[in-house]
DNA sequence: CATCAGGGCCCTG
DNA sequence: CAGGGCCCTGAT
C-alpha cells in the first residue's frame, strides 16, 4: 500500500488565466473525446472541462472554460491549488495546457482551408473544425493508461486504473468536483512488483515498474521528446519498455500532435476506419493506409481524428449500431 | 465446469 | 519475421 488515500483534499487556492488558441478551435470537440478511455481525473460537461494535473510533486485541479467562438477562441483557465499558486506555476500550467490540447495548432486551419469541399470530410469540418488531438495526460499518465489498455477489454481496464488511483493517487475536491490525480514515477518505481500485482493489473505490473524507471533515471524525458517528429520519434518511443507500434502511433497523433503519423493499424482500428472510409468492416490496413497517403497526403492521422470525432459524438447522441459493437464495456 | 479472447508487447527461435 | 506467452475476467 502507497500513504493513506480515502480522505479528500480540498484545492482552496485559485487563480486564474486566459489563453487564445489560434482560430479555428472547436472547444468541445476538443477537450472532450466520447472515444477515448474514462479516467476518474477529469470530468466534462459542455463548453467546461475540470482535471487534475500534477506538477512537481503537487496535485492542481484545472478548469477549462469556452469564453469564445470557433473563429474568435478564448479559454478561461482556473487553477486551484492546496498553497498559493504563483506566477510560475501558473505559467507553467498556461504552457502544459496549451500543448497537451494543442492550442498553438498552425496545421489545423491549413487543414479545414484544405478539406472544406471535400466529399467525406466536408461535412464533418463544416460541424467540428478547429477541432484538434489531444491527451489530457502527461506523457508518464498517457503510458500507464495505455498500459492498462493492453490485451484485456476497457471494462477491467477502467478496474485496474482505479485501483492504482485509490493505492497511489490523491482524490482532491475543487469546484465541487472530486477528482484523482496520478502519482509520479516514483512511487511506483518503489512499490514492489507483487504489491503491484495485488491490485489485479497481473503482467503490467512489471512494465509500469520499469517504465518508472525510465522516467526516474531521465531516459524517458518529455521535453526532449517534444523537440522530435515523426521516426525520429516513433523510435524514441519504442525504446520505451511496453511501448510498441501500437502505442507509439497513438502517442505520436494524440499527444506530439503529429497529424500524419499513422503506419501501424490494429485490427481494431483497422474495423473502425474501414466503415468510416468505405462503409463496411473489412478493408485491410494496407488499403485504409493507401486510400488515406493518396487522398489526404500530409494528414492521415488528423482525417482519423475528425472522422472518429464525429462519428464518436454521433454514438453519443443518437448511437451508431456498428460502432456500438466495437465497444465493448 | 473448461476454454478462450481481449483496443499489445516482449522475447525467442 | 512469426508465434507463443502473459494476468485476469467475463462470455460462451
Amino acid at each position: 500500500m502507497g500513504e493513506l488515500t480515502a480522505s479528500v483534499q480540498r484545492l482552496k487556492f485559485v487563480r486564474k488565466a486566459e489563453i487564445e488558441p489560434t482560430p479555428p478551435f472547436c472547444f468541445d470537440g476538443t477537450v472532450f473525446k466520447p472515444l477515448h478511455f474514462p479516467s476518474g481525473d477529469q470530468t466534462w460537461e459542455p463548453g467546461v472541462l475540470w482535471q487534475t494535473i500534477r506538477l512537481q510533486n503537487d496535485a492542481y485541479g484545472i478548469v477549462l472554460r469556452n469564453k469564445g467562438e470557433v473563429n474568435r477562441p478564448l479559454i478561461e483557465l482556473t487553477v486551484h491549488g492546496t498553497s498559493p499558486i504563483t506566477e510560475g506555476t501558473l505559467e507553467e500550467i498556461t504552457n502544459e495546457v496549451r500543448w497537451r490540447y494543442d492550442l498553438d495548432s498552425r496545421g489545423v486551419a491549413l487543414f479545414v482551408r484544405k478539406f472544406s469541399g471535400d466529399r467525406l470530410l466536408g461535412p464533418v469540418i463544416k460541424k467540428w473544425k478547429g477541432t484538434r488531438p489531444k491527451s489530457g495526460y502527461s506523457l508518464y499518465e498517457y503510458l500507464v493508461i495505455t498500459i492498462m489498455l493492453q490485451n484485456t477489454v476497457v471494462r477491467r481496464s477502467v478496474k485496474m486504473l482505479q485501483s492504482l488511483f485509490e493505492s497511489y493517487g490523491r482524490l482532491v475536491e475543487f469546484e465541487g468536483k472530486r477528482l484523482w490525480s496520478f502519482w509520479g514515477p516514483e512511487s511506483i518505481r518503489q512499490a514492489s512488483e507483487q504489491e503491484l500485482r495485488g491490485l489485479k493489473i497481473g503482467y503490467r505490473a512489471k512494465t509500469l515498474k520499469r517504465q518508472a524507471a525510465q522516467f526516474v533515471s531521465g531516459e524517458v524525458d518529455q521535453t526532449k521528446l517534444r523537440r522530435l517528429t515523426g521516426d525520429v520519434l516513433l523510435q524514441e518511443l519504442d525504446e520505451i519498455y511496453g511501448v510498441g507500434p501500437q502505442s507509439a502511433g497513438y502517442l505520436s497523433a494524440e499527444f506530439f500532435h503529429d497529424y500524419n503519423m499513422m503506419k501501424n493499424i490494429s485490427p481494431w482500428d483497422a474495423k473502425i476506419y474501414s466503415h468510416l472510409l468505405f462503409g463496411h468492416g473489412r478493408a485491410s490496413p494496407k488499403k485504409i493506409l493507401a486510400f488515406l497517403e493518396k487522398n489526404y497526403p500530409g494528414y492521415k492521422a488528423l482525417v482519423a481524428e475528425y472522422l472518429l470525432t464525429d462519428v464518436s459524438w454521433r454514438n453519443k447522441e443518437v448511437g451508431v449500431a456498428w460502432l456500438q459493437k466495437l465497444i465493448r464495456l
